[in-house]
DNA sequence: GAGTTTGAAACT
DNA sequence: CAGTTTCAAACTC
C-alpha cells in the first residue's frame, strides 16, 4: 500500500475533508456545502486542505471553540459532538418523527430548497446524500434521481 | 487552474 | 420569520 495520489477533490475515505476556505478561516458551518466542511465535521484542517489563514487548527483551538460556542448559541443542535438525533430526515427521508426540532429545526437540514439545479446535481443536499426529496423539501421542478418530491 | 453557478450559512 | 449578503463547493470550461 503506497500513498495514493489525491487527485480527486472529494474527501478521502480516511475522513480528510480537504477544504479550500479563504475568508472564513475555516470557522463556519457547512453540511457539506457552504463554508468549511472540516469545521462542520468537528475536525481540524489537515495537510490536504488548501485553506488560507486557517484557524481551524490545534494551535488555534481557542478560536475554534469560541466559534463553536457562538454557533451553538443559536443552534444547539448545530455542533453536538454526538449526533445521536435522527440526523434528520435528509438521511432517512422520513419526517414523521417531526418532534424535537426545537427552535427552528436547529441544525435544520430538513430538506433542500433548490431552485435551479432541479435536484439533479450535488448542489442539492438530498441528491448528494443519495436520497430522494421529501415533503420537507421546497425544491422547484424536482428531478431528483433518487426520488422526486411528491407533487 | 480559472471562472461560473448554486443553494445554504450567516447576517440584517 | 423573510430578504439579502456571503461563501466555498459543485460544476463547467
Ligand atoms: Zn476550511
Ligand atoms: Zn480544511
Ligand atoms: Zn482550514
Ligand atoms: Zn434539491
Ligand atoms: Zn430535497
Ligand atoms: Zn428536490
Amino acid at each position: 500500500m503506497l500513498f495514493r495520489k489525491k487527485t480527486s477533490t472529494t474527501n478521502d475515505e480516511n475522513g480528510c475533508k480537504r477544504c479550500k476556505c479563504k475568508k472564513t478561516k475555516c470557522l463556519k458551518l457547512s453540511f457539506p456545502c457552504s463554508y468549511c466542511d472540516c469545521f462542520a465535521a468537528g475536525i481540524h484542517c489537515s495537510d490536504p486542505c488548501s485553506c488560507q489563514t486557517c484557524l481551524n487548527r490545534q494551535e488555534y483551538q481557542d478560536n475554534v471553540l469560541e466559534a463553536r460556542r457562538k454557533i451553538k448559541s443559536h443552534n444547539p443542535f448545530a455542533f453536538l459532538p454526538k449526533v445521536v438525533q435522527h440526523t434528520t430526515d435528509i438521511l432517512s427521508n422520513n419526517m414523521e418523527g417531526a418532534n424535537l426540532t426545537t427552535p427552528s429545526s436547529a441544525r435544520h437540514k430538513r430538506g433542500c430548497n433548490c431552485k435551479r439545479s432541479m435536484c439533479r446535481k450535488k448542489y442539492c443536499d438530498c441528491y448528494q446524500a443519495k436520497v430522494g426529496c421529501s415533503s420537507g423539501c421546497r425544491c422547484k421542478g424536482c428531478e431528483n434521481a433518487y426520488g422526486r418530491k411528491e407533487g
